[in-house]
DNA sequence: CGCATGTCAGCTCCACTGATATCC
DNA sequence: CGGATATCAGTGAAGCTGACATGC
């Protein structure tokens, strides 16, 4: 009953959440268009230069949205040529998708714009508290995973 | 610089924004859909419960959206007879958004879904740790606001 | 007049569901 | 045969821009 107690006080967690991705999303939405590219390919690409390989249904478990809606995003990277897929050497059933040098080179082109965003937003925070707010999240995240 | 070090290692912190947002939404996506209303309107309402009174564009500067969209979601809510809108005391421009009782009623079905998803959330923290992520969030929230 | 607020219209992005094919 | 993966098709939620009216 902890509305009774706060309701007056202080707005929800969960909106407190969805209000910074909507304050990232404005800032990366702009960053994105003058790369040419859009939101959801941007960040599937960022992902994937962190986990080469990874499958689209990999890629929608871990985004929290539906192995059709990773295809839509990933269909349209390999059709841009930002990725290459190739068939899993064990189950040819899935597919490996790899940053290609075009789309290395796209992601780079925005990483500057991206680096000047999250300082912004790290900004008056000591290093211990930055890491400190991931570990927070990346806790949060966990607890929410199926 | 801060890709060259750490690209390989950990992905960016506005994909980890972005990935406890979708973690969120898809659970609230599910409990707004049962009490008949979309995730814009519950959080909409959940804002006004807090702040009555605020207007449209106040809503949309709070949340980071433009006006006509924060516009959008407060004209169903009325038409819904969710709130009802009074034109401002001294400005009869702006118009004043409230709660009706039929409101509140529909905030408060969905108050027990919504403690028990931020409470799986939380799970494993201390309340300083809560207060803490929340204090950390609003801090970047407000880095990025204009 | 400028400026803020509200409103109407059209558009895009990015999720969703449902159905189907393919490979282990 | 299941079970996981990929794909095609259609739909809806929720942002966006542009244009315009109104009140201070």
């Amino acid at each position: 009953m902890g509305r009774i107690m706060t309701a007056a006080l202080s707005p929800r967690v969960v909106y407190v959440v969805k209000r910074l991705e909507l304050a990232v999303r404005s800032r990366l939405d702009q960053i994105c268009k003058e790369c040419g590219v859009t939101t959801a390919q941007y960040t599937a690409l960022s992902v994937l230069r962190v986990r080469p390989g990874m499958s689209s249904a990999q890629l929608a478990v871990r985004s929290f949205i539906t192995p059709q809606s990773a295809h839509q995003t990933i269909a349209e990277l390999e059709k841009l040529c930002y990725i290459e897929r190739t068939p899993d050497v064990v189950n040819r059933r899935i597919l490996r998708n790899r940053l290609t040098a075009k789309g290395l080179l796209l992601l780079e082109s925005c990483d500057d714009a991206v680096d000047q965003l999250e300082e912004q937003m790290f900004e008056g925070l000591r290093g211990t508290q930055r890491t400190q707010l991931q570990d927070l999240l990346n806790h949060c995240i966990h607890n929410l995973s199926p």
